[in-house]
Formats: structure tokens, sequence, C-alpha cells
DNA sequence: CTGTAAAGGTGATAAAAGTCATTTTTTTAT
DNA sequence: ATAAAAAAATGACTTTTATCACCTTTACAG
């Protein structure tokens, strides 16, 4: 079992100040620090799934996680790329719902695991928190908004682009500065932009041939932001 | 002017208990009974645009609403519809952005405005209110996400399917038991469906020779409920 | 290693949906 | 009441995208 000196409380998370709470008052990260249970999940492996109840929320220390629907045909949808710093499993949670999307790492993943009660009892008396969860929740659905709009009106090139340029704000580039710092499959790429995986990998060609991208393997490198930006055809 | 004299008061307005306010403390409907000011849309009239500052939240004590958002091609896609009890506004309030919907009345529609400071103030104070727009927030995030799948997977006739039966439950039916209550241009189904405006105008009259809706102008008739669910294939 | 399964890739074809042009109907303003 | 404008409807055609079949490459468990 590896040791991570640095990051296990949450006072000295790396993430501490990266997350929703940043602006939590001292107590109850304190109380969050004693009641927290910290996991590692493999590659592939799931933290919790559509239908099933939850019991708390998720905050990711390190690694990358996807979040999908499954549609009424059997075929996913993923809605939500995670990340080190965010949290998830909020949305059933605050509905009182089950969970309405599954979540599976893309990658080995630190996460620590609040429990229910104490994530309501916080959320209740420290208004600073509620508000970053306002906000956070605001933006989700924001984000969704636009995604919604622009499936509906985008045609697939456009929408790849986008996704691409998503992934690269989303978990940002190598240390060489070109290539996007997460292993997807095409078929991954595909349930993101919502299409066929054949016609995701028919474009990832055309955009390596028309030079915007180079593809090794699972590897994107991102060789022409501005052309891609130009390709996404995005105004605001 | 018309005088509304059971609804001229926060306290005594008849969506009080359908409202997020619901659960709110009776000191705070006070403040904000005193500080709304409200107002009347006429059909057609805009609420606000896309693009400009929030200055509070809405709060529709009758009447229809529709927010949508302007693609990157400057075609509308519709977001949300908007009933008597409902408010509006929040999302950009929340995120700290400019509105990035508009909001045009369907019909005339009487709305109350509620001022950032204090809203903002009593969210800070009351714990219950916060729960609720949370609640409110992960529910429309919810709607969202769903819907985002079923643009992304459905074909256009499911969805129109989905979107009839979507505009039932919000807004139910006339006194017949049959006649959707709103009068939509075929321009706002299909901004609704994600979709052509001939293509929705073209499945609606394949939907009337089926026999599950009749049409008469602006007036649905919804006359196989059951055969519109079929079409619209939803599982959960 | 190495065989097997999974993922990636490609072409042909079909289906779905959008666009354009035109006509009919309805609404609205004067 | 009526002309003008807007909305609805329809057909022909094009474009986009999905599906299917098949082949190649890669990953990985035994």
């Amino acid at each position: 079992m590896t040791i991570h000196p640095d990051n296990s409380t949450c006072q000295n998370c790396n993430q501490r100040f990266n997350s929703i709470f940043c602006k939590a008052h001292e107590d109850h990260v304190n109380q969050i620090n004693d009641q927290k249970v910290c996991n590692v999940y493999k590659k592939g492996q799931t933290l919790f799934n559509e239908g099933s109840h939850p019991f708390g929320v998720f905050c990711v220390s390190n690694g990358k996680i996807k979040m999908s629907h499954l549609g009424d045909d059997g075929k996913e949808q993923i809605i939500r790329l995670v990340k080190a710093g965010d949290i998830l499993g909020y949305r059933a949670l605050l509905s009182g719902e089950r969970y309405s999307a599954s979540a599976e790492a893309l990658e080995d993943t630190q996460v620590c695991f609040i429990p229910r009660d104490l994530f309501v009892k916080i959320l209740k008396l420290d208004s600073n928190l509620a508000f970053e969860m306002m906000k956070l929740l605001s933006d989700e659905l924001h984000r969704a908004e636009v995604k919604l709009t622009h499936l509906a009106q985008k045609p697939i090139r456009e929408r790849l682009a986008e996704t691409l340029l998503f992934i690269k704000e989303t978990y940002g580039y190598e240390p060489d500065g070109v290539t996007l710092n997460v292993r997807l499959s095409r078929e991954d790429i595909a349930n993101l932009v919502g299409t066929a995986t054949e016609s995701a990998i028919r474009l990832l060609s055309e955009f390596k041939k028309d030079g915007m991208i180079e593809l090794e393997g699972k590897k994107i490198k991102i060789m022409q932001p501005k052309e891609l930006l130009r390709t996404a055809n995005i105004q605001d």
C-alpha cells in the first residue's frame, strides 16, 4: 500500500484550494477529514452505476473519470469528464434520486468518499460551501445546455473539433505541450461527441490529413489548435 | 390596471406552495413581498436577452414562458418551458455570468421580480431555501443531461413524441382533457425537438394520420397518449 | 511468447434528416 | 374588409450520418 504523506489529509490535499471546499470553513474540512474514506480505483473500475443509491459524494485527489448515461437503446453517452479536484455523485444525492449516470475510472484514480449525512449537514451549516455548490450546479447546467444546443444544431465535424478542445481544457497537455493528457478509445470519443464510432474514426483521420492533429494509437496531438477552433465554429 | 386581490402579495400568492419558496421562512417571504416588483408581459414580449446582466430573479404567478439559446448559426434552441410557480433567471445569477438564454412570454404572463441582493441575502440566511435551490438546479441538470443523451441518440420521430408528452407534463390539458394547454408555432415545436421546422411539420402530419394526435391550427389534441409514449420509446 | 479477443480502420450502401422552392392557409395591420 | 405578411404545408432533391461487412492492428491473458 502506497503512502501519500502530503495528500493523506484533506487539510494538506494538493487539490484543497482547487476544489469546491476552497471556501469551506476549516472546522468543516476537519470533520470531512475525520470521516472520509479514501480508495484507489484501477483503470476501468466503476465507482457507481446508474440506478444505484448514492450514499455520499466522491472527491477526486488524482486521476480521471468518465460519467455516462446509458441511452434507451443501450448506447453510452458520456456527459462529463472528471479530473483531480472535482467532486462527483452530488447530482443524484441533492435531487434525492438514484444515480442517473455511471462513473468509470479512465486511469488509476485516487478518490475520497464523504458520507451523505456529513456532506448534507455541512452544506446546511456552511453557507459559503452551499453557495459554491450552487455555482457548481449552475455551471454544469450551463455546460449541459450549450452541449444540448450544439448536439441539436451542429454537424459532427464541428462537434468533434469542439470535443477535442474540451478534452484539452479539461485534462490539458502532456509535458510535450501537444499531446492530450488522457487516453480515450475511439468509442469513448464517439460517445462524447454523440456519434457512431466509425464516424468519429473517419473524421479523426480527416483532421489528421488536414494537419490539425496527429494520431499515435490512443495518443492525440493537437498540432493546430487555432485551425481546430475554426473548425469547431464557436461564436462566443 | 387590473387588481389581483388574492395574488398581490407573496404570502397569498396562489403559487406560494407550488414554488421554491414553499419551505422558505415566513420572514423571508415577507421581505421578498416588500421588495418585489410585479409586471405583466404580453405574448411575444421578452423578459431578458442572452448576453445581458441579471439583476435579480423572476417568479411567475401566471402565464407561460419559453427560454432559449441562440445557436452559433443563429438558430434558436428552446431549453426550457416555464410555468406558473417557476422561477427563472437564477442560473446566470448564481454563476455570476450574463444571461446565456433569452426568455419570451408565450402568452400574457404575470411575473414578480426579486432583486439580486435580496435573493442572495436570503439564500445565505435560509438553508432550507438554499437546499430547495440546489435540488432545483440538480433536477434541471438531470433534465438537461437526459435531453442531451436523447438528442445524440434518438431519431426525430421519437424526440417529437417525447416533446409532445413533455409539453403535456408541463402545461397539462385544457378542460376538454385532450388539447395541450399552450399554443406553440411549428417553429417553436421544431426548436424544442431540435430539428428543422419542415421535419417537425411532416412528422406532426404523420402522427395525425396515425391517429395519435389531432391538429386544429395551433391546437394539438393528444388522442392516444399510450401510443405516443410507445413512439417516444422511453425505457425508464 | 503466442493465440485470442478487442479495438481500430475502411468501403459500400442505406437511411435519416436538412434544404430549397413553391403553394396554401392563417394572421395581422390598416 | 382586405391587402400584405407570416406561418404552415408539401414535394423534389441533396447532404449528412449510420449501418453493415470486412480487414488489420493492437493489447493482453495464459
